[in-house]
DNA sequence: CTAATATGCAACCAGGAGGTTGCGGAAATG
DNA sequence: CATTTCCGCAACCTCCTGGTTGCATATTAG
């Protein structure tokens, strides 16, 4: 269920995508790509990613494309990453007792 | 540098073998084969991926190859989607103030 | 209108991911 | 010792990824 999200998130150039339109306002695409040692179209390619993982959305300004964040997704992850853990710690103690047996 | 570990998680399969290793013992390859619609050799080379990402630990018992979970990637990664979710957070205050004023 | 800017589409390419099969070796079983 | 079980290595295949380049199109600026 969560694969295509981590897997969206599995690639560094997306992580300072994602990184950078989380802390900030909707960007263009070519705004996102200064500063990036990118050329657009790679840019591009790794956003469809991202809004193909529900991460970002996209909407149209005059000729301009911005891209925004939307937490959903990465608030999902969160959640599963906390049950795996609490899981784990069930086990560890589920262990640990039988071993003291 | 969380990159690797998302990457690790982004496969359906990946994550079937967290979830079995998180929730029970160090389990064998042919182990978690068996009920797998997969060869052994697939198995294999996903529990390679895991290794490598830290997820999973692997010890050698006898004829049999053990892998346990390892916690600390994982938490390494909620710590990370806490830290994107928390400035996402200030992003939405900052832009709700500034509509306000 | 012309020029510059922002984007999209398509082709192309190298390399890696995911998977299978076949074979060989080490360890437990009888 | 013979057999089964568990595993590793290597070759091979197909398909996707990440990236580039070139060209076409829409929008804004002068």
């Amino acid at each position: 269920m969560h694969a295509p999200v981590f897997a969206a998130l599995g690639h560094p150039a997306r992580l300072a995508l994602v990184a950078r339109l989380s802390g900030g306002e909707p960007s263009s695409i070519s705004r996102l790509t200064a500063g990036s040692r990118m050329t657009r179209q790679a840019v591009t390619k790794h956003l469809r990613v991202l809004e193909g993982a529900g991460i970002v959305r996209s909407k149209h300004a005059g000729r301009e494309k911005l891209f925004e964040y939307d937490a959903a997704p990465i608030a999902g992850l969160r959640d599963y990453l906390d049950r795996v853990s609490a899981q784990w710690d069930r086990t560890l103690a589920r262990l640990k007792s039988f071993v003291e047996e």
